[in-house]
DNA sequence: CGCATTTGACCTGCGC
DNA sequence: GCGCAGGTCAAATGCG
């Protein structure tokens, strides 16, 4: 925009639509630092000095632009202040974190691994929005999207689903789930459609599990892979029947998962998985976690040793490889995130089309949808696997090895 | 007929 | 040791 020539030869028209000099797409580039943001009330202040002479039209414009220009540079401080106290929420958790380890007496970050917990993933594939408008509002609340949770639970296995329960039950406090134990002023547990990942201590005979919360209309979520029900129980407090699938992608497949809806709110689906995939995973869906352009946020090892090592081990038994820009800001890297995710959005990402389509096209390694399956493929369709992989690209880069440490 | 789902019975672990 | 609850098995059933 070159306004200071633009101006000069401009200067002899009585009326100048100034709007159309700085249009939104321009203005908002403008503001994305502080710096340019004085230097935008530079121009603007020169521009007053040379329309000073004009109609009070002109001085009108002039002030309705700059409420709107005003407004905007709130708004940006609103989003720097939630993306700064988002990333003090953060390090205060990877201090817990790294404190309860070393109480643990956990000297080898890898040795995490050998925390065989729970990993819960929540979300709210409803809440997703599309509309840049939406995402800075979103933004704008201090609803970043991510929040991590750490909970020292007792030591036994029946503890690990007491405090599940536990949890559900408290989930009433916060519309999500999982009561955030930080940070009490942050809106990490409204219901944003994000991630809220937390990690249970649980006794080494315990098998790996990652749990995640959908807020899904269908009777389960669609992950890719094939699943056959064994089971169905109805678990104590939740009238709701619990189903056990096994996987049946490969024979011996040792993967299982629980599905079962929230007792607070049936739109809720509770998906657990359990174990280790014997087999490469199906293509699409690797495609799918390896669609998002990962972003090393380089925050903190031991979280990423163990929450990612587990979620990788427990979805992404194949190599599996990221992009990492590990020489952006921290603060662009979340940002970056927010909108990665929003570039490839949680929710469809394994798209009724996608699967169906790939069924038809005779993929070998795709599973043929079952009769259940078949039923809510037309719905909210996610995919676990790109959720882990959101959770990875917080935790951070170290992210391959040490597969076969907790299980 | 083959495969997936359903469902009651059985097994196992944990708390008392 | 007993009872309870979660998890699994396997025969029965349903569906394409």
């Amino acid at each position: 925009m070159d306004n200071s020539r633009k101006f000069g030869s401009d200067e002899k028209i009585e009326t100048i639509d100034l709007s159309l000099k700085l249009d939104h797409e321009e203005l908002s580039n403008e503001v994305n630092s502080s710096r340019e943001l004085s230097q935008f009330d530079a121009k603007i202040q020169s521009k007053e000095k040379e329309f000073g002479k004009n109609s009070k039209r002109e001085e009108y414009q002039f002030s309705v632009l700059q409420k709107e220009m005003n407004m905007m540079k709130e708004e940006n401080k609103v989003l720097r202040e939630a993306v700064e106290q988002t990333m003090k929420d953060y390090y205060d958790l990877q201090k817990k974190f790294s404190n309860t380890q070393q109480n643990n007496g956990k000297k080898d970050p890898k040795d995490l691994l050998s925390l065989h917990g729970t990993y819960c993933i929540d979300f709210d594939m409803n809440k997703r929005t599309d509309s840049p408008a939406s995402q800075e509002n979103d933004i704008g609340d201090g609803e970043l999207g991510l929040s991590l949770t750490l909970l020292s639970s007792g030591s036994n296995a029946s503890k690990v689903e007491a405090d599940e329960e536990r949890k559900e039950k408290q989930e009433d406090a916060t519309t999500t789930g999982y009561l955030p134990i930080q940070s009490s002023n942050n809106s990490h547990g409204s219901n944003f459609g994000g991630i809220t990942s937390q990690v249970m201590n649980s006794p080494p005979n315990r098998k790996a599990r990652v749990s995640i919360r959908a807020k899904c209309e269908a009777a389960t979520m669609n992950d890719g892979c094939h699943w056959r029900k064994y089971g169905q129980k109805i678990a104590k407090g939740n009238p709701c029947p619990r189903a056990y699938y096994r996987c049946t992608v490969a024979p011996g497949c040792p993967v299982r998962k629980q599905v079962q809806r929230c007792v607070e709110d049936m739109s809720i689906l509770i998906t657990t998985y359990e174990g280790t995939h014997n087999h490469p995973l199906p293509v699409a869906m690797a495609s799918t976690a390896g669609s998002f352009t990962l972003v090393d946020s380089s925050i903190n090892p031991l979280l990423s040793n163990g929450t990612s090592n587990l979620l990788n081990q427990t979805f992404f038994p194949s190599p599996y490889h990221i992009i990492n820009s590990s020489s952006s800001p921290y603060t662009s890297n979340l940002r970056n995130n927010l909108y990665n995710h929003e570039q490839y959005p949680i929710v469809n990402s394994f798209s009724n089309t996608s699967l169906s389509e790939a069924a038809q096209l005779g993929n070998s390694w795709f599973p043929k949808p079952s009769n259940y399956e078949r039923n809510t493929i037309g719905n909210n369709i996610f995919t676990a696997y790109k959720l882990a992989d959101i959770i990875h690209n917080e935790m951070g880069p170290q992210f391959e090895g040490n597969n076969n440490n907790y299980m």
